[in-house]
DNA sequence: AGCATATGCAACGTTTATGTTGCACGATTT
DNA sequence: AAATCGTGCAACATAAACGTTGCATATGCT
């Protein structure tokens, strides 16, 4: 099944800033944390992690939880798998074409549609 | 050798946008086009889709060779495979932490900077 | 109850992204 | 040389991202 586009992009965004990159490899490395934990070390505001956390859970890449007073994020790995899968499927239509460029390349049949 | 972290956001910022994932869906499965042949099909300006490209190429997700006077597009592979990486390295990381974790919850040996 | 802790929410300000339009310029074609 | 094609560049407009501050609220501890 070919990944499906229009959902890989939100995800690639949200992975996009050094902050929520920062985020997934603390909760990676050191299992569920609280807001205030992952803030600690951080040069930015409680709230702005706030919304980096949000943004992350909107894309599905976290989950959080209510545990008494705190709310405890953890990483999602299925929507990681997503991206992976995304760039797997790019490289290896890339490698087609790469292939099939130097097929072209080697055989003066030239194919119309193949650019260059 | 654990990928830069430093480098590996801008790139993720670079994939996080349909018309980009769009541009480097077609130069990946047809091969190195120019801007005009980039831009055609697509709802916005040419002028749009210039800086989209100059967006993935300042990450080195595509290379640009003048042709004429044409400006050709290509895709770079190896950047792609830092991103991948990067993914494998997260991935990774979470499966031993659920590992750990696994592992903490069986024996009441708690370490402290464990959550939770 | 009283206090500290963990968050949420809302109002702002600033910067960055994204897109458009209009026009100039060099290369190709006729 | 003239018309056409492929681009670049600059000025603008709008919207979204990111971060801060200030204050309200709920939970947990003494």
């Amino acid at each position: 099944m070919s990944p499906k586009r229009s959902s890989a992009a939100p995800v690639f965004a949200a992975l996009g800033d050094d902050t929520r990159l920062g985020l997934l490899r603390r909760l990676s490395a050191e299992g569920p944390l609280s807001i205030t934990r992952l803030s600690e070390g951080k040069r930015v505001t409680r709230q702005a992690i706030t919304r980096h956390l949000d943004a992350l859970g909107r894309v599905g890449l976290v989950r959080d939880e209510w545990r008494g007073r705190e709310r405890v994020f953890a990483l999602d790995a299925k929507r990681l798998e997503i991206a992976r899968q995304y760039l797997d499927h790019v490289a290896a239509q890339w490698d087609a074409a790469a292939a099939r460029l130097k097929a072209f390349v080697e055989s003066p049949k030239a194919p119309k549609g193949t650019a260059l």
